[in-house]
Order: structure tokens, then C-alpha cells, then sequence
RNA sequence: GCCCCGGUAGUGUAGCCUGGUACAACACGCGGGCCUGUGGAGCCCGUAACCCGGGUUCAAAUCCCGGCCGGGGCCCCA
């Protein structure tokens, strides 16, 4: 086989149990989160049908689905999120009540090219809140991501948040007409190319050099959540989603989160499908969001032909993992290594292991290593912390050599300890 | 789509700039021995590699070209 055949396909991990652990430790804690908020799990196929995925889909995410036709000829890909199956499932199971309140770790495609932190599977860790327009879900889902980060102690955890209907009001009270989306994408930028070219930029698409400058200045809005009222105030915000902001920053502040909150109006996030709120998850490890999301009351209307109100966010773990660099869990070690000398000692072995797993331990049992020492140095090296010496001297006294791995020490324990029930 | 870097035993590295001193070194791993029921340490022995194809040269892991593969940056995103 050819060297490069052996590596998992580019863009691709291979989870063996070292890295495995950490991974799974971090999706039960976020789990367990979600679970507090009372979402439910829920999983759909890896597969879903091309047209599906398309019905969403960007031109640029359209091509990095991973696709194939199957054996009858239809056309199929891989999800490259979990909104759309979700969304797809709840087109057709109307009689669940609403709100629903669903979580996922799943893993999701994308044909990207890779870099730092990005892969082409990846795992997501995300909630859908689908049925409720109001504030209170927004603050929900927001306050649910931030304590699931903080659950994880990722450092120097924030949120930046922002809001499509507040760069959808200037727009039009500018009466400018250019591409609302061609307007954002050059805001989303900020911070990246200087301002006076983001004004090039904005006047090449048609927006008056002035407006221009309104604009940026607009997008180089960041201040604290609690204090952005007065902010939205002076750029002659409606009273309607002034009012919104006041209520958001309020119950952030009940969940105890509002100090990791700031208005950024750069924040863009996508060119899709996001109605209203909208915020992004950083840290200062890396440079990179660990996640994103908000409102998107348009998109089930794609699939069930109703608006359905939604809000929902992801969160990339591997890119959690990057930011906690190696504090994750490992491999958990096992309880009892049980080595019998011979043939004749080996059901006795089986049933001091079955009776060890029974009540809970982790147990292996030597399955023919050739020498005592060999055996012991393997149990050493898997993190064994006891080993259990079953020989013919052991036998005719019925008691069994208890080796602790960890402090050296050793002593004799009667057989019907070992077996009791 | 554009740009940069890299590819040496199973793994991680050294050597490459300044071609020959190297049947390529070190660590971990793996196999065995010292050691016949136990210090999992230590020592010894063994195992196993220069991505592929051309070129330059008396001589190439080392320089040049192409390919394949990988990593990272821009863009975009989790």
C-alpha cells in the first residue's frame, strides 16, 4: 500500500483514543449543558439529498459539498451543517411543540482547502431554538453557548453580537440602493484592510463617498452590550429594535453573561440566511471564531413553506480543542489487569474479572503473554493501576497476589473476596 | 482562485545552507537477552528510512526541474 493511502484523507483526523478522549469529554460536557436548558439530542444521516443541501446553500458553500451518486443513480452529499437536516426534519414533523429546543455533536463536510483550524470533517456542537421570535430565545440560545464554553474553561471567552435589521435600517434611511449584500461583505472586513479603503470599496459599489465614511464609522462600533443603548440611540435607531437591544442586554445580565457581550457592528457573519441577531464566540488563544449563530426566520420557509421563527448557533470543536491546547482529558487508565500463570488458573481468572466488571471496574484480562515480567511491563504501560497474580501457589492457599502498580506494594487477598457477589 | 513552506526507519527529530568524513544519527516504539513466578528501572543486542521521476556531477538525503502528497497564509467559514 502506498505511503500516502495510510493517512486519513486530507482535511481528515484519525481519532485514536489519545486525542479521542479529549474530544469526547468536551462534546459530554456541552451535552450536559444543553441538557440543563432541557434540548433534546438529535442526529440525522451523514447523507442528505443534493437538492436539499442546494435549496440553502450559498454559491460558494454549493461547492464545498462533498457529493456522489449512489448505485440507483440518485444524487446525494454530505451536510456541511446540521441547520438544513434539522430544518428538513422539522418540515415534516409538525406536531412537535413548539418552541423546539434540540442540541447535536455531529460531524459536518465541507471541500475547503484545510489550514489552521479548519478541516474538511469537523465536528459541530450547536442548538436549534425553532418556533419563538422573541428576545428571550435569542438570550437563551446566546446564554446557553457561553456556558457551555465556560463549561469547557475556555479563556478569555467573547461575544460579539450584532443585528442585520440595524445595518438594514441605515441602509435605507440612507436610500442606498447598492446590493445590501455586496454593502456587508465589504463591512466585514473591517479591522482587516484600512478604512479608507473599506470607503474605496463601499463608493466602488455605488454608496456616496459620505455615507460611505457613515458606514465604516458605523461598523467600527464595539462597545460593551450594556452600554450600546445609547450608542444604537445616536445612530437613529428605531425605538422598536432599541427596545429589543435594551431587553437582550438585560437578560444577558440575568444569565450573568452580559459582561462577556459587546456590540460590534462589523460582525456580519455570512452572506445567507441570518434575519436578525447575529453574534460570533472568540477567544484570545486563537485567532479564529469557535463559533456562530443566530436568528434565521426565513429559512424553514425553504422546506415546510410556513416562516418558521429559529435561532441557533455551532460551535467547532476541534477548534475548541486548539484554544484549550492540551488541558483535555485522556485516556482514562484501567482499574485491574488480571494475569493468571497458566491454562489452569484462567477461568478463575474469568471470574474474578467478570465479578470486578460487574461491579463497575475496568478490568483486562492477560489473554497469553508469555512471561509474568513482559505481562506486568505491558500493564504498565496501558496505565493499569492493580495487578492481579493468579498461580498454582495462589490456588492452594485460594487467595490471589493484589500488586498496586502505583505505590509498589503487594499482599495476598483471599479468593472469596474477589468473587463475592 | 491566489501565495508561502515542507516530505529522512512505526512515531518525533538531526543531517541538507557549505555535495564526498555516513552501508545516514538520536529518542520513543517494537523483538530478544541479562532474569526459570514479578522493580514495570538499568544495561546489551536486534529491527527499520532519505516520497516518485528526470537532470547536474567523478560523486546527490544534500543542488536544479517536474510530479504526487502534506502543512500554513489570503478569501471564506466552525
Amino acid at each position: 500500500m502506498e505511503d500516502w493511502m495510510l493517512q486519513p484523507p486530507r482535511g481528515m483526523n484519525d481519532w485514536t483514543p489519545d486525542k479521542y478522549y479529549s474530544l469526547m469529554s468536551i462534546a459530554r460536557r456541552f451535552s450536559t449543558v444543553a441538557e440543563s436548558f432541557g434540548y433534546s439530542a438529535i442526529e440525522t444521516p451523514a447523507l442528505e439529498h443534493l437538492e436539499v443541501l442546494k435549496a440553502k446553500a450559498g454559491e460558494e458553500v454549493i461547492n464545498e459539498i462533498y457529493y456522489l451518486r449512489d448505485k440507483a443513480g440518485r444524487e446525494l452529499g454530505l451536510r456541511f451543517d446540521m441547520t438544513v437536516p434539522v430544518a428538513r426534519v422539522l418540515s415534516y414533523r409538525r406536531d412537535f411543540p413548539r418552541p423546539i429546543r434540540l442540541y447535536y455533536v455531529s460531524k459536518v463536510w465541507r471541500y475547503d482547502e484545510p489550514q489552521f483550524g479548519r478541516f474538511r470533517e469537523f465536528y459541530q456542537f450547536g442548538v436549534e431554538h425553532v418556533g419563538s421570535p422573541t428576545v428571550q430565545s435569542d438570550a437563551e440560545v446566546l446564554a446557553l453557548a457561553v456556558k457551555a464554553l465556560e463549561a469547557v474553561n475556555l479563556p478569555q471567552l467573547t461575544v460579539r453580537v450584532s443585528d442585520r435589521r440595524i445595518m438594514d435600517q441605515v441602509l435605507e434611511k440612507l436610500g442606498i440602493n447598492a446590493a445590501r449584500d455586496a454593502v456587508l461583505r465589504v463591512l466585514d472586513k473591517r479591522g482587516k484592510v484600512p478604512d479608507e479603503e473599506l470607503v474605496r470599496l463601499l463608493v466602488k459599489e455605488g454608496v456616496e463617498e459620505g455615507k460611505a465614511k457613515y458606514l465604516v464609522d458605523l461598523a467600527g462600533v464595539n462597545t460593551p452590550i450594556g452600554e450600546s443603548i445609547d450608542e444604537l440611540r445616536r445612530l437613529g435607531i428605531s425605538d422598536q429594535l432599541i427596545n429589543y437591544f435594551e431587553s437582550l442586554s438585560k437578560t444577558l445580565t440575568h444569565y450573568n453573561v452580559a459582561d462577556r457581550v459587546r456590540l460590534d457592528l462589523s460582525i456580519v457573519r455570512g452572506l445567507d440566511y441570518y434575519t436578525g441577531f447575529v453574534f460570533e464566540l472568540y477567544t484570545d488563544r486563537i485567532k479564529l471564531a469557535v463559533g456562530g449563530g443566530g436568528r434565521y426566520d426565513e429559512l424553514l420557509r425553504i422546506y415546510s413553506g410556513e416562516d418558521v421563527p429559529a435561532v441557533g448557533f455551532a460551535i467547532g470543536i476541534e477548534r475548541v480543542m486548539l484554544a484549550l491546547g492540551e488541558l483535555g482529558d485522556s485516556q482514562p487508565p484501567v482499574d485491574f489487569y488480571i494475569y493468571p500463570m497458566g491454562p489452569e488458573q484462567y477461568g478463575v481468572g474469568v471470574r474474578i474479572a467478570e465479578n470486578l466488571r460487574g461491579m463497575g471496574f475496568r478490568v483486562v484480562l492477560d489473554v497469553g503473554k508469555p512471561s509474568l515480567r513482559s505481562a506486568l511491563e505491558y500493564a504498565s504501560k496501558i496505565r493499569a493501576r492493580k495487578f492481579i497474580i493468579i498461580g498454582r501457589r495462589e490456588m492452594e492457599n485460594n487467595v490471589a497476589r493484589v500488586r498496586d502498580l502505583e505505590t509498589w506494594s503487594e499482599e495476598d487477598v483471599p479468593l472469596n473476596r474477589l468473587l463475592k457477589q
